[in-house]
DNA sequence: CTGGATTGTTGATTTGGATCAATAAAAACT
DNA sequence: AGTTTTTATTGATCCAAATCAACAATCCAG
């Protein structure tokens, strides 16, 4: 069944984890995790019925979650691996509009609509936990506590949206490249996953399409990064040798 | 039909309602509304504690209604007049992360922190509406029901984010203003006010720090635009002559 | 394993928008 | 009123990143 054998010189050390990201998120790292503790975590012991919160259900690489335009029924927390969320507007070309990693929420931003606004692809063999928020009242458990909680996430999602406008639309291609590094190293950081290697499991037009950039520029970036020794890049693995460098570049 | 002008040269024929903002918007087409409604719009008629809700407090240009990192507890429904929200970070220069007019909502991106992650300031004598937050238990309301309304708010936010973040990156100068121009039209349209004719409060400046653009270039964007008639632009006044054009350019 | 499709790298050229700079026009103040 | 200060317009130049293009590496299906 395996066979990590990586790019480089000792396959053998790398970590099978990293590679197939079968690393999963611990439940107190998880930002589903208020809304799971006042559920209690295992419905069948707690009186909560079944199907309110699906657990560590398997996604396979390129399979959504959900898609633009279905109807709104569930949030979902990653346990493993990753996704990229992307629109499509009237015949324009696809966008991605955000990356999710281990411990952090998908479908979020559709909690207020009907429909999901965007579409959920895993980028990897991935895991996710799933939470129906239209059942949440059936769970027999304090809406106000899980209200509370639900406005939480949704400010946490309004400020770092903010930021990323503000800061992207001012940042030459070189900053949004550090500054997306930096910001996969911490995310990945506080959810208890290795911050300083790491595989980027989307594609340089999928970081460019994000950043607001063309692929032959994340990719020339990339390599100059490289060259000045602040990452060791190989294709999709990257290792922060210099944060330090990153952060000054990010700030310009 | 005849050729729509600007009124500049016989200004007593200028509504003076437009001209100094005189506008309120009405309580039914204000997002603060579905609170208000559960808090009964006249606190002292329904035994709802004074200081809840404070309405209609004037603000003059310039003065602000709260900064960055002050402690959180109201957010502020703009009644009449507009405001601009700009960050700063460690040092950097300060920016626009967004524009409110009647209507529209301010501080709701603090709800989950504890301080405002941003300032927000008049851009002319203003009025505002102002919920505190932190009093709402007391209303003797249901808190249900004001939270199910909050999450509505605060997704709706959260989309407008998104879209915004995923249009400007991969937007250029004459997209991101041809944009921007429609969008103060349809907001303003949707609250009940002219939409066709109205003033930008901001200065170019602003508009390009909210952009991402230099002002010199806003500037010669929006020349460019009333050259080809797409627009009719005095000084601060716009006059929207062909919206249909202003959504190709947009579209690109 | 082989051949084709996808994804990533690198080079050459072009261009949109930033920057620098000089006025012009309003506001704000005295 | 006039004077200073701020804000807006327009021009000239330069550069970062897009685009076009060729090629290399990798992945995948048969």
């Amino acid at each position: 069944m395996d066979k990590p054998r990586f790019s480089t010189h000792h396959s053998q050390c790398e970590p099978q984890a990293i590679r197939d990201a079968l690393v999963e998120v611990d439940c107190e790292d998880c930002g589903l995790d208020p809304i799971c503790m006042v559920l209690d975590y295992a419905e069948e012991a707690s009186g909560v019925p079944e199907g309110v919160l699906v657990r560590r259900h398997p996604v396979e690489r390129g399979e959504t979650i959900f898609r633009q335009e279905d109807p709104f029924h569930s949030i979902f927390a990653v346990k493993s691996g990753s996704f990229k969320t992307s629109v499509e507007y009237a015949g324009r070309s696809r966008q991605i509009i955000g990356f999710q990693f281990p411990g952090e929420l998908i479908g979020v931003e559709a909690m207020s609509q009907k429909t999901y606004p965007c579409t959920a692809r895993a980028l990897e063999r991935s895991s996710v936990c799933q939470l129906r928020i239209d059942r949440l009242p059936e769970s027999g458990r304090p809406l106000e506590t899980l209200q509370a909680s639900i406005i939480q996430l949704l400010g946490r999602e309004v400020t770092f949206s903010h930021q990323l406008v503000s800061s992207l639309v001012h940042q030459s291609a070189e900053q949004r490249i550090s500054g997306f590094l930096l910001s996969l190293s911490s995310r990945l950081t506080r959810r208890g996953m290795p911050g300083t290697e790491f595989i980027l499991t989307m594609s340089r037009t999928d970081i460019g399409s994000y950043l607001g950039l063309a692929s032959e520029t994340v990719s020339r970036v990339l390599t100059r990064l490289g060259r000045s020794g602040a990452i060791r890049l190989r294709r999709k693995r990257i290792l922060i040798l210099d944060r330090n460098t990153l952060e000054q570049l990010t700030a310009g």
